[in-house]
DNA sequence: AACACAATGCTAATAAATTAACACATAGCA
DNA sequence: TGCTATGTGTTAATTTATTAGCATTGTGTT
């Protein structure tokens, strides 16, 4: 569980933003979100996630490039678990479960082979405890 | 993508303790509430759920259940589209890839087999198209 | 009947979020 | 140089969210 619970609506959108560009400009922010405020408010927006540490941001030529302070890897494991205990009793292969039937032939055969091995390698993992 | 976006911090959790829960009375919200209000706030969050349609409440006995009024089916595909969409560059494979790899044996042999299947029949599926 | 419990309706104070204006500073470009 | 784009800091008005009190009603229990 991330602090992300602790967002506002702004808030989330914007680091939303964020780890879907890796990094973002005020101005690219303020692009992306829906029904967006002045430029003047993201950047207060844009402050206040600074504040509260989960955002920093670094000089690029003549921009400021925000990038979020917690890792993308591990945002978003806290983001998947909380999808699997609050929509999936906390079980993961519900959760794969319905990844892949949500999955509309977006995953190629050499990426189903990949996964394929994972889950032979989990079995053995299995087999050792 | 739900309205989810659109709830407020309390409104939020509450949503996914009535998910988690399937549904709830206003004292058992109250009651999975981090830093739970009284029980008066409670009741008014949950009408205002009940007012943006949200969730409903039936009788039961005494008491009021609440229900969210999007199935949880619906939700937790909006949910893991979000995630998807956010954290893993709109990859189902790549997000399948990290709950398989976050899973630490929380996943039986039957299970792995049922994946197992399930991506056979995908491979099957991409062959057709 | 008296009480506790669950819920209703209405009201309201307080806190947080959201939006945005203003005054300035600096760098690159026409 | 003057304009534009970026940024900084500060301040503040408004809107939402959050919390909660109070009076009442109906029901089951002691």
């Amino acid at each position: 569980m991330t602090s992300t619970r602790e967002l506002s609506r702004r808030e989330r959108q914007i680091m939303d933003i964020i780890y879907r560009m890796n990094e973002a400009t005020a101005k690219e922010v303020m692009e992306a979100l829906e029904d967006a405020p002045s430029y003047s408010s993201v950047r207060t927006l844009l402050g206040k996630l600074v504040e509260k540490g989960h955002i920093a941001h670094r000089e690029s030529g003549l921009k400021y490039v925000y990038y979020p302070l917690v890792e993308r890897q591990t945002a978003s494991v806290s983001a998947l678990s909380n999808v699997v205990k609050t929509f999936f009793s906390d079980s993961t292969f519900l959760a794969v479960n319905s990844l892949l039937d949500m999955s509309d032939g977006d995953i190629s055969d050499e990426e189903l082979e990949r996964l394929n091995k994972l889950i032979q390698a989990k079995k053995k993992d299995n087999k050792k405890k």
